[in-house]
DNA sequence: TGCAAGAATGGTAACGATCACATTCAAGGA
DNA sequence: TCCTTGAATGTGATCGTTACCATTCTTGCA
């Protein structure tokens, strides 16, 4: 296999220097029209492609942003990360993406392989990082940004939302509908700390209205949500069989938490409502359709996107987003 | 904002030669105890980053393997992804990934963009390509794979199946549970090519079995394949009322075509049987639970891995790998 | 004791692009 | 006519690392 061609390689063809065939590739250089055109056309047939690598040496310059989720499979993430993309392509940023399988080991190593490419910002899922993580995010001498969550410590920007708040909402709601044994599902995963602060909002939300909350049962790690959601409905009918509404980590917990009900004759909403978290397609498509929280996901990738660009435009702006997420 | 230190200044503050530090960071290289120990710690003490891009432009390899999917928000998808990933990672390769939205001009786009990064392979979506894409894929120099799909005329590698010949199971299965009237929705899409392909799969295996196949609804485009499939079943219903069976070019449209069957009060499987594709967790979970194909999203990333995992030790071997998706 | 062999380290050039600073040349105004 | 001005192009140095080759220092064995 042939080295392919460089620069040198075209200017040498077209008979120009490497200076103007740099140039001829940047729209807004100063080259005569008909040295560009041959230039252009020289680069085709050669083969040539142009290289980043060389560029981004030399500029200092990277054009990528990394990002890191906890979970690829998760449409919600997805969805933040779609939009982040659309607005930083746009942009002419690169985005450099990695999941940590909601492992904040994972994320550390993830962390520090990204800085080894020289990203112009770093956008990560918020909530908790190792120390090491956090030293690397803080010394990386670029914009840090924690997104879908409201740190206590923040160590950059924020664009989230309290996760915690949220479930106000929806214990609000299912109280006015008259339902009081209300249960939790789910929240008890270690590597869920997003999962964990809505448990801890429902517990909260409930001791506002002097309602017991009581009615707590797990669903385990993020992984194969509805299978689980499933199981954790029996668990929850044989330990609680007289609650009358659940609330659940995530719309797909829920969808299993209704699906089991569905197998045992159990009638939603009549005799037990279901709410969950994230406005997932299925919670809007199930019968019943169910009740949640939409954490506007887009949104939250567009701020993020808005917020790194203004960074870096002007590194000293200093401009926390919150999306308030809706019932 | 200082300027981040070089291998130069650990060398200088550790009292030794670039070269030195260099191969400190090297695992393999022929440096003393002592000496590595030193240089690790100022390079600590400094907050020194390793450099990739310069190293990438000395050594000429990135570490990049780049891929290209039609959509994040897709469960099989972001499994392929998942594994490749994983075992990629694993050998010190790092994932460029991108979307793109199932438009091929996107897509070339994208592979523009990455091919500037000279990564070490391309692993691609199979199915069709502008011609410019093409080009660029033959032309790169790198190992080429497609997936998730069985392209007539590959440009490099496949680790993929045949979405037309799954079809054939689903059919035998309804014919044999006695299923004769039996509908196709949605691969209408033009963006969906292996969309497409199912439904010219559904209709030979139709024809093979003798029976008429003109019950044919559209569900459009990929996105938001939950309504969609709502939406389809009441076309369907309308039009084809004495259906017996649905094949859906996705378990998600399924979804939905269940979800409306379960609004109207139509009992499924008794009074119509309904089939998806791709087994997603909510085809084993939804009641009932669906028929589906298992296209083996993970073997797909990790066959594609260990082709190129192989293909980049010894470049000649070629060694296509076809998934057999089951029931 | 002497010397070969290997380990440890250093110096220099190069990877492929761009920046900063010439240089050339044509056009226009005094 | 001469000089200023700006567009178009070229030259050399440089970004941060590693390949290659040379050199120094140990160490072991004849």
């Amino acid at each position: 296999m042939k080295r392919s061609p460089t620069m040198k390689d075209v200017a040498r063809a077209a008979g120009v220097s490497v200076m103007t065939v740099s140039r001829a590739f940047k729209e807004d250089a100063s080259v005569g029209k008909a040295t560009r055109e041959k230039i252009q056309k020289t680069a085709d047939d050669l083969g040539y492609v142009f290289d980043s690598t060389a560029a981004n040496l030399r500029t200092q310059r990277s054009d990528f942003i990394a990002v890191t989720i906890p979970s690829l499979n998760n449409a919600n993430f997805a969805a933040t990360v779609v939009s982040l993309t659309g607005r930083l392509s746009q942009e002419g940023y690169q985005v450099l993406l990695g999941h940590t399988n909601y492992d904040m080991e994972r994320e550390e190593e993830l962390i520090a392989q990204f800085l080894r490419r020289r990203p112009e910002a770093i956008i990560v899922t918020g909530g908790r990082h190792t120390d090491r993580a956090r030293a690397m995010l803080s010394g990386a001498g670029v914009p840090v940004i924690e997104t879908w969550d409201n740190p206590v410590d923040p160590i950059g920007q924020v664009v989230g939302f309290s996760n915690a708040d949220t479930m106000q909402l929806l214990v609000d709601h299912l109280v006015s509908q008259g339902r009081r044994r209300i249960a939790f599902m789910g929240g008890d995963s270690e590597s869920d700390s997003r999962g964990q602060d809505r448990r801890t909002g429902f517990l909260a939300a409930m001791m506002g209205h002097g309602l017991q909350a009581h009615r707590l049962v797990g669903s385990g790690a993020p992984q194969e949500p509805m299978r689980k959601g499933a199981t954790a409905m029996g668990e929850l009918l044989t330990q609680f069989p007289d609650t009358d509404a659940v609330i659940c980590v995530s719309d797909l917990v829920g969808f299993g938490a209704l699906s089991e009900c569905q197998r045992r004759g159990i009638k939603v909403p009549d005799q037990i409502a279901l709410a969950g978290f994230g406005a997932y397609d299925i919670s809007e498509i199930c019968v019943p359709a169910m009740t949640t929280i939409d954490p506007k996901p887009m949104e939250i990738g567009e701020g993020a996107a808005d917020l790194v660009l203004e960074l870096l435009r002007s590194p000293g702006a200093v401009r926390n987003r919150m999306i308030v997420p809706v019932l």
